[in-house]
This record gives C-alpha cells, sequence and structure tokens, in this order.
DNA sequence: CCGCTGAAGAATTCGTTGATCATTCAGACT
DNA sequence: AGTCTGAATGATCAACGAATTCTTCAGCGG
C-alpha cells in the first residue's frame, strides 16, 4: 500500500546515498532505479529529470537550515547576537556538510547551472528570517528605524555572498571564513545601530 | 640598441593585442614570437612561462586602477564620498573592461587557477589606500576612532568581494550592481560613523 | 484503467589518436 | 661572451566514433 509520497522518499533517499558517495556525475538513473527495485522509466513518474533529483537533495537540505533560521528569529535574544548565530550557523552547516561529503560541492554547482534560479528563492526566504530579526531589532530600539527591511535584507545577504558556499569561492579555513564573517558582521550592526542614510537609488 | 626592458614592453604588447581579441587559451607562444619577429624560445629569456605573461598584462592593469585609487585617497573631500567613489571606480572600470574585451575574463580565471595568491598583492595594495581614507575619516571627525585600520579595510573588502569580477560571480547588470554596491558601502559607512564594536577575534 | 517495464531515441560523455602547444636546450651566429 | 634559433620533448588539446546515459513511450500485466 505504497503511497507515491513513499516512492518519491525512497528514490530521493537512494539517490542522495548514491550521490554524496560517488558524486552527481557519476550516479546513474538506473543505478538509482535498481537500488529501488525498480526501473529507470520509472523514476519519471516521480521526478521530470535528474537534475530535479538535485534540486529536491537541495531543498531537502535547506528545510534543517530554515529550521533553525526559524528558531532563531523567534529567539527573543537581542537581534545583533541572533544576526550573529544566523549567519554563523549558516555558514557552519555549509561548511561542515562539504567537508564531511565533498560531492555536495558538485551538486551545488550543477544546480547552479542548470538551475540558476533556485538560490533565490533560498535567498528570498532566508529575507523572511532577517526581515523579522531587523524589525525586532527596531522595535527594541537596538537598530534604527528601518524603512525597507527586504531591501536591507538584501544588502547584507550581498555583504555576506562570500560565505554562502565557502569552499566555493574561497579555500580559506573555517576558522578564518568566521573571522572575517563576524568581522562584516560586526560593521554592518554598528550601521544598523546608527541608522543608515541610504544614497539616492537610480 | 634595444634595451632589455623595450623588448619585454614589445612582448608583452603583442601578446595583449592577441589575448584581448582571441583570448589566452587561442594565443601561441609562436604567434606572439612571430609578431614579435622572433623565435618562441627566445620569449623565455624575457618571461619565465606564458602564465608570466598574463600576470604581466593583469599588473598593468591595475597599475591604472591603483593611479586613480591613489588620486582618490590623496583627494581633500569627505571620506564616505571617496569610499563610494573609489569602489564605484573599481567596478565600473573592471566591468566596461570586460564588457569591452570580453576575453579579460578568461585571463582572471586562468590567474586566479595558476596564480591565485596574485589577487591577494593587489588586494594588500588596496588596503593602503583604504586605510588611507579611513585614516582621514577618522582625523576629520567623520568615522569614529577606529583600532586597526588594516582589519577594518580587509573586513570591507570581503564584504565588497562580489563586487571585483562582475561578471564572474553573478550575471547582474551594471546598474544592479552599483545598486547593491552602493547599499552595502551606506550601510558599512554608518558602521563606521557609529564605531564598531567588534567581538573578540580567536 | 493504473502502474510499471524495457526497448528506442536523443543527448552527452568517453576514450583514443593525431595534432598542437609550451618549454627546454644544444649549438649557431654575431 | 652574449643572443638567438629551431629541433626535441612532454604535456595538453581537438576531433570523432563508440559507448553510456538520460528521457520518452508503446504496450504489458494486474
Amino acid at each position: 500500500m505504497k503511497d507515491k509520497t513513499d516512492t518519491r522518499q525512497q528514490i530521493l533517499e537512494a539517490a542522495m546515498n548514491r550521490i554524496v558517495h560517488y558524486g552527481y556525475g557519476k550516479t546513474t538513473m538506473s543505478e538509482i532505479a535498481s537500488d529501488c527495485g525498480m526501473s529507470a522509466g520509472n523514476i519519471y513518474r516521480f521526478f521530470a529529470s535528474k537534475i530535479d533529483i538535485a534540486e529536491a537533495m537541495a531543498r531537502k537540505f535547506n528545510l534543517e537550515l530554515y529550521q533553525t533560521y526559524a528558531e532563531i528569529a523567534r529567539d527573543p535574544s537581542p537581534a545583533p547576537d541572533r544576526l550573529h548565530r544566523f549567519f554563523d550557523y549558516g555558514l557552519t552547516h555549509t561548511f561542515d556538510a562539504i567537508r564531511k561529503d565533498a560531492k555536495i560541492l558538485e551538486v551545488a554547482e550543477v544546480l547552479s547551472d542548470e538551475r540558476p534560479l533556485f538560490f533565490n528563492e533560498g535567498l528570498a526566504q532566508e529575507r523572511i528570517y532577517l526581515n523579522q530579526i531587523l524589525e525586532d531589532g527596531v522595535t527594541a530600539g537596538t537598530f534604527a528605524p528601518i524603512q525597507d527591511p527586504t531591501f536591507v535584507s538584501e544588502m547584507i545577504q550581498s555583504a555576506l555572498m562570500k560565505f554562502r558556499f565557502p569552499q566555493l569561492y574561497s579555500l580559506l579555513t573555517l576558522q578564518k571564513l568566521k573571522r572575517e564573517l563576524t568581522g562584516v558582521l560586526d560593521i554592518l550592526i554598528a550601521g544598523l545601530k546608527q541608522g543608515v542614510d541610504f544614497s539616492p537609488r537610480q
């Protein structure tokens, strides 16, 4: 009495097991299928294409992230602390995942080639949590009033882009990355406390 | 009575002409040599390897940048203005150079593969000018006192990494890049005005 | 009907082979 | 002696047919 969702999960799990071990390129649809005791063709009743399996994998990874993000956004501690924890968690979590299974980096690369817009979704989701923290900070009087929180969130994301796929953009150690992340965030937070006179936008 | 330096310049110029037109990979040492009326082997008396020609090319490009950087650092206008002009110039100059000769991007890629440390030199040079601007800002009372200007410069560079090789890291238009650059810089500058309580460093 | 298979088609990758290229260096020329 | 050449060498690249792989779908079995 297998649910359609169960089969999808089974395929996804089998795919993930192979992909984290052998990489996306070295994993074939037939292999995934035979791990699930089905034919390759049948996978297409659950995933439209191979790259969609990678996308589902990334979605699952993000879901874990979002759970912690939501907790941090809900937390009553001061906004600056929460911003630090927010990005520190993102950096550490991603860094460790890649360190543990280096093949995850390949998935990120393939995905950014073939589904460039996918990452925008994640950024947009992240901004929802960031907006929450920013607004809390304003309410608490820690931050100066913010006219357009989403814009500010976007700028914060832009300044911290380097830390998003640590091993992709630089070869720094986690320690050095954390040092930089903390330093940049300290300046940004000081700016939010002071209040920002944004230059007129074009 | 040709000076050794002249020949080196001639080779460099011939190489640049070919490389901006056909790309680094499609330019051969023999072609460069015959453009200069010499044998390929002879080039090695002036450049240790092909990649050193690319490096010399990049150095020449940077020299132009530094000239403007130096002017901006010397300028008596307010430090925040100068920071904006500094990075705006860097972004625009690089973006236009790549738009004009798309093959320059290839040179940057090859160089970051084979001479990863080369870019650190440029960053270090840039920090000298940045430190000057920061210190001027502190003296003028625009910025709060800064304990370690080089560290702050490093953090500013880290936050603006995305704008360094615009077409390499993102596919945004120049307009959108400028909007982001200005926004990030506005927050950083507000932080410098307020003064930053840096988290204890590890 | 519904769920699935397996063969067929299309697209991509792989592996080989020949050619090209970067680099070295013995020796020719000045 | 100081410059330079051009052949030699090993590494890299391009081409292209073979093989693999992704994807579709007609039809089989329940």
